[in-house]
DNA sequence: TATGAATGAGGATTCATTCAT
DNA sequence: CATGAATGAATCCTCATTCAT
């Protein structure tokens, strides 16, 4: 009932994040997207004007859905600490599922591909993180520095580490790794 | 007097910094690189085989750069732990210097377009920072963490913190943003 | 009414016959066989992913059709005989008509331009020939000479006397250079 | 004495022969002459105003060199009859040493590559094999046809059975194959 | 003579995008 | 909605040739 929008659409998205990932933007030509999705070049432009139409919204999509997550993760938390490592936790687990994606995001986030508005929609939905950031200052358990800075800090470390863990074969090992680097990256921003 | 050999392979180099950094890799055809560098296309093509070996070269160039630059801070200090605070400065003195420099590195570290043997190579530069790391563990000072895990950490961290701070007008300004994230990151990783 | 594939295939192939034989290879840029074809360079290599592939394809059809052409006349004949000279003649006679293509496999039939499998494909439409001439041979007509030095013999000997003929402008002359031609060379494989 | 001229000349000539042979012409740059050569791309073209007088002058020597081979073995007869004879056996001798000669002739005899005052200049060579045909005609013991129609057979038969020939690895294969197509072309234009 | 760095016009090929069906 | 043939500007790279040393 919901799900009316073609999924041609969706087959397009998954099938640019892949390639996207192994072959760079550069790389992807827009005929080799239509090709692994299954569809002709043609109906590619139908859902997305211009092939820098189809990077932003590929991009704004993993924002949103990694924005949703976390933001889902915090609400699951009574005290302020607790949405914080709830929502460290949910990075790892969803960075795990979706290396991907972070890697995505990592690839891209400063380049020159994705147009500034896109770039900035993206880091909108992340605000709320600063928020929690500010509140946990307040309370006097997190270090009394630039709540952007501590946000900046936390994220860049969380998903290189994330990156690095995936790397790993051992889902256990993968989880070890992500545990210590919450850990270490933590325990810089908090008091004690 | 001694440098005779011909400057159009480095006037080509530090083009393509310039415009890799603002336009990207494939934003940049080589034709613009050498209208630039104020030398013919041929000549590009003279000093690099492909554009691939120049991108290659350039991410080289820079991570032995930054390096050696690491290198010298860290052998300037008498205590384990001084070399990792000369070092940490060090870090964002050079990086304030050549914020171009630190953006390549950030931008194209995980890039397909860069080859992965130029990837290792690169990495390779750094290695001594991972002993460092593992004196000051069996010291005591430093957690108890896996060392390439805390230098993965500390490096994306800082780094992120560099191009944030250049984002800022002021030099003072700057300075304080490297400063107060240099102390985050590395309270994150000492005992106590 | 039935051929309805687009015709741009073969307005290309046309095209270059012309250019490849007036010009050569090299002298024949692929945005001049575009142009001369009347459509867009890209649109060429739709058709042909390579100039190679072109140039493969183009030497192919034309092994092909003087092939068959070649087959047909012997297929018309009663005694084996009978069929050599329907062959010798009907390679004069599409010769004439087709001097180009005469042309082009001449210049190019060892050429390094063609790959080697494109050669060993084209060869293999002329293999009926050497088993006429088999025939002959046991039937004691023709001498006892080995099969395929004949046929090598013949062939670029008529080959040779198309290409001279054809630079005659009266076709009245042009007929009994060839005439001439298969007398010699025919004289010099039968008995007596 | 007479050997003055500095064999960097004569070395670039002779890696052409196997270049130009190997790859075509277009795939032989001149840079990968100099180098096969052992000399600077510079010196190259001290000896050879540009590309292409290097081919015809190549061409040229090959064609004086064969025509003086072969008009050393027509002085060697007494009668006309054993001239022809002579020439063709210096023909098949000549042709199995030197097959890349052979080869680099027949490739571009016709080629667009090569100048048409220097293919003229080629030609002039063997105008001594005409009128010994034509003295052969008038002696009564070659068939009457055209003397330029014939020379025209029988060399291209020739060279064509010498690169058949060639391909073979035994001697003693290749001296047979040539012995058999002299006695077929040749017994095509001779009377009885 | 000999060198080889420098040149830049030219050429093969790619690919985002359109549009008639 | 869907198709994929057609487009042609743009790009990487080659290579014959020059010239200062």
């Amino acid at each position: 009932m919901a799900e009316k929008q073609s999924n041609k659409r969706q087959t397009i998205l998954d099938a640019s994040l892949i390639l996207f990932t192994d072959r760079g933007f550069h790389g992807t030509p827009t005929s080799l997207i239509a090709k692994e999705a299954g569809v002709a070049t043609g109906t590619l432009f139908h859902y997305f004007k211009t092939k820098e139409e189809l990077i932003d919204t590929l991009y704004l999509e993993i924002k949103k859905e990694s924005g949703s997550v976390l933001e889902d993760a915090a609400s699951c938390g009574d005290s302020c600490r607790e949405k914080l490592d709830n929502v460290s936790n949910a990075l790892a687990d969803w960075g795990l599922d979706n290396p991907r994606k972070i890697y995505f995001m990592q690839q891209f986030c400063y380049s020159p591909y994705i147009s500034s508005t896109a770039q900035e929609e993206g880091v909108a939905n992340f605000a709320f993180l600063t928020d929690l950031i500010r509140t946990g200052i307040k309370e006097g358990w997190l270090r009394d520095y630039p709540p952007e800075l501590i946000r900046s800090i936390v994220s860049s470390a969380l998903m290189d580490s994330v990156l690095m863990a995936a790397r790993e074969s051992d889902p256990r090992v993968q989880r070890e790794v992500l545990k210590q680097s919450i850990e270490l990256v933590l325990h810089g921003i908090v008091n004690e």
